[in-house]
DNA sequence: CCGTATCCATTCCGATACTG
DNA sequence: CAGTATCGGAATGGATACGG
């Protein structure tokens, strides 16, 4: 995780999954997000994963700044871990694959919602001036760099 | 890939990765998404992916359905891998990660824009009635069971 | 009970060589 | 060009033992 894994990709997407592209990783950061879980055995029972891994993964999320370990001033007896802003911020992946694989493999057991209004949530692409391209419009084009 | 990899996981992102949560499955659907790849050629010299692997991978998303094997009439003496609707689909799922290596890790080469317009396209969170939701405000709820 | 560390079998990955 | 075969090394999974 922290030595390149995909050498020679100019790309943020593989450098984003460099960070959570390996194994269980983006299900722990599903269970922090969407469950709240913090804690070393709420991973395991929800996941299944074999301990070595998980503290392994955990740490490489701190290390990583996704997360950040946090110690309760009344139970100082174990940690906590939770999730950062940066880690918070890998929502709309969760999301999207979540999306796809309700709509390509059956739909699952939750959907999102906005918390204030309990409206529908979903997640799409959109202009500037407020249209929605389809999945086929959307391309990708060389960034102008900056003219300094 | 084929055997359930998350074991136990009532979850459609769990079930999403047991099938692009591979290493390089998603960096060769970006390839064949923005590049428009669809040659093996093409995917090793971008990659650098080792050769069997990639053949593992492509047998992999042609027998989940992200990928069909085409036969140009004009040169039979090769395959093509084009993504079909189901693959073309999980183009938020990179977009995503993108947006958010651009955020947290530098920005990359490239943005996203309406192959119409031109215009730049971002993917977010969005309600119904036109809203877009903070990350934060985004939560997971279990889905309403249609009462048949 | 919480979390970590170690050992070992199995699977996965990567580099190279090879075939049509 | 498009793969397949092989083999060493790395990552993973599971059990178990250890420390607080």
């Amino acid at each position: 995780m922290l030595g390149k894994t995909y050498p020679g990709q100019d790309c943020s997407a593989a450098r984003a999954l460099e960070i959570v592209g390996e194994r269980w990783t983006l299900l722990i950061l599903r269970d922090a997000m969407f469950r709240g879980y913090v804690r070393y055995s709420q991973f395991t029972e929800s996941l299944g994963i074999a301990t070595n891994i998980l503290a392994r993964r955990l740490e490489g999320l701190v290390a990583a700044g996704l997360m950040e370990i946090r110690t309760p001033m009344s139970r100082s007896d174990h940690v906590e871990y939770h999730l950062t802003r940066k880690g918070l911020d890998l929502k709309p992946v969760i999301v999207a694959l979540t999306q796809w694989g309700d709509a390509w493999l059956g739909p699952g057991p939750v959907t999102f919602r906005d918390a204030a209004t309990g409206a529908e949530v979903s997640l799409g692409f959109q202009t500037a001036d407020g249209r929605a391209p389809e999945v086929g419009a959307v391309v990708a084009r060389r960034r102008t760099p900056p003219t300094i």
